[in-house]
RNA sequence: GGAGAGAUGGCCGAGUGGUCGAAGGCGGCGGUUUGCUAAACCGUUAGGCGGGGUAAACUCGCCUCGAGGGUUCGAAUCCCUCUCUCUCCGCCA
């Protein structure tokens, strides 16, 4: 949600950061509102105060024995005046907090500008693909040769976009959830959080994904929304809450199921597990000040680049432009990982800075110590990494001539030391 | 599923029609005392919106005691609806 008051004082660098982000102007649209919602409340509170004084007054005389009746009519007399004003100041509010609510944060001054993905900039590559004598094959069919992968039953069970892994496929995927929650708790500062995966409209506001993106959400007959993600429950562990500022950064994780109905969609990545109603993933948040938030991006995005440095997957980090950027970020780096059956890098993790934008939302401050104000925190999140995509990497990366996997040496001892998936028998 | 209780400031907790934005406590902040720390004592301390003022200090008005509506000249307090939380019983991983 984006600040009135600074709309007010700025409304070019408002439609600027529309025009950034592919939207058309709004400020006049929105201060219009304005103007029309503060005459209106500026009424009310002239009514209101004459109201009080009176009856104030009226208590008073009453106090003294005096005649109180023409005071008394006085206040009846504006009573309408109040409800009217009360009513149209209301709508107006209402009206522009619906307006705001359904806008993204502004970009970043560095954010790169651009239409789609194409104006997305490299920042750095990691590792070198893995040299490979034979023609390297896409993750369905090494794990459906390993018998350990298998969509056919998925399907009859849940449809399409679900998976059934099994054996050792299904161990490597529990394996790498508690390696990451591992390092990120180990080395970089994480608490573990075992949060809620059905969440209320209120939490799913907190985040951004309500109103505007309900269909990219499952939901349940009584109205309780299927998390997409982590960092739906885990940014919300703070709302509502003024924190102590020696309790920042405020570091969480957590790996838990993430449901996405991937309404729009359809088409794309219709093989494989690559884009799934159902996937898990450890998730990153961090809870910072303003001044530390950029700071904290670098580092939460270092620690999922460790994932794969671990791991020995070679990744490469895309700086999002304007036109590809998340509805709450206002920075946002990709880290995409070398699917050598793909040729391709893919998304494998998703790191951003939405600034205040979520804890307007939410109503998370803290006292600032210096002007020992409460100000709306910094929150961050990041993918650290999706289970499901870097289960994916493992397998094309480590395959080999057989269509077995060499298990990823930092993975072995969790999974008994196993060095080597092959087929099952 | 059945029965009951409750929702007040950063936290706990008083408050059943007027001077209550709200006692008291805790916590925080400032100070006194102290060799230092602790303790004690004194003072201070809600949020939001809008106006004045230099974006500061300061100051004025309005709103907010879960949300919405009603009664009343006047509501934290009375009435209605809703939401949420908790307790007990039942069932259950």
């Amino acid at each position: 949600m984006l600040d009135i008051k600074r709309i007010r004082e700025n409304p070019e660098s408002f439609d600027a950061a529309l025009k950034r982000r592919g939207m058309a102007p709004q400020s006049v649209v929105v201060l219009a509102l304005d103007a029309r919602h503060r005459g209106w409340v500026s009424a009310l509170q002239r009514h209101q105060a004459r109201r009080n004084e009176a009856s104030k007054a009226i208590g008073a005389a009453k106090a003294r024995g005096e005649d109180a009746g023409p005071l008394m009519n006085e206040v009846a007399a504006l009573k309408d005046s109040i409800r009217e004003a009360e009513e149209e100041g209301r709508a107006l509010a209402k009206e522009i907090e619906d307006l705001l609510a359904g806008l993204p944060n502004a970009p970043a001054e560095d954010v790169p500008d651009g239409p789609d993905a194409a104006g997305n900039v490299e920042l750095r590559r990691w590792g070198s693909p893995p040299a490979l004598a034979f023609k390297p094959r896409q993750h369905f069919d090494l794990g459906e040769a390993l018998g350990l992968m298998d969509f056919e039953i998925a399907a009859k069970l849940s449809g399409a976009r679900f998976v059934v892994l099994k054996g050792a496929l299904s161990r490597l995927e529990r394996a790498l959830a508690a390696f990451m929650l591992d390092l990120h708790t180990g080395t970089f500062g994480y608490t573990e959080v075992s949060p809620p995966y059905l969440v209320r409209s209120e939490t799913a506001f907190g985040t951004g994904n309500l109103p505007k993106f309900a269909g990219d959400l499952f939901r349940t007959t009584d109205f309780f929304w299927l998390i997409p993600t982590a960092e739906m429950p885990l940014t919300n562990l703070v709302r509502e809450q003024i924190l102590d500022a020696a309790m920042l950064p405020l570091r969480f994780t957590a790996h838990t199921p993430c449901f996405r109905s991937e309404a729009g969609a359809a088409g794309k990545d219709t093989r494989g597990m690559i884009r799934q109603h159902q996937f898990t993933k450890v998730e990153l948040v961090s809870v910072t000040t303003p001044e530390t938030s950029d700071a904290e991006l670098e580092c939460m995005t270092g620690a999922a680049e460790e994932v794969l440095r671990r791991l020995g997957l070679p990744y490469r980090v895309v700086a999002l432009c304007t036109g590809d950027m998340g509805f709450a970020a206002r920075k946002t780096y990709d880290i995409e990982v070398w699917l050598p059956g793909q040729a391709a890098f893919r998304e494998i993790s998703s790191c951003s800075n939405c600034g205040d934008f979520q804890a307007r939302r939410m109503a998370a401050r803290y006292r600032d110590p210096a002007s020992k104000a409460a100000r709306f925190v910094h929150t961050l999140n990041g993918s650290g990494l999706a289970v499901g995509r870097t289960l994916i990497a493992v397998m094309e990366n480590y395959q080999q001539a057989d269509g077995s996997i060499v298990v990823p040496a930092a993975l072995r001892p969790y999974l008994g030391g196993l060095e080597v998936i092959a087929a099952a028998r």
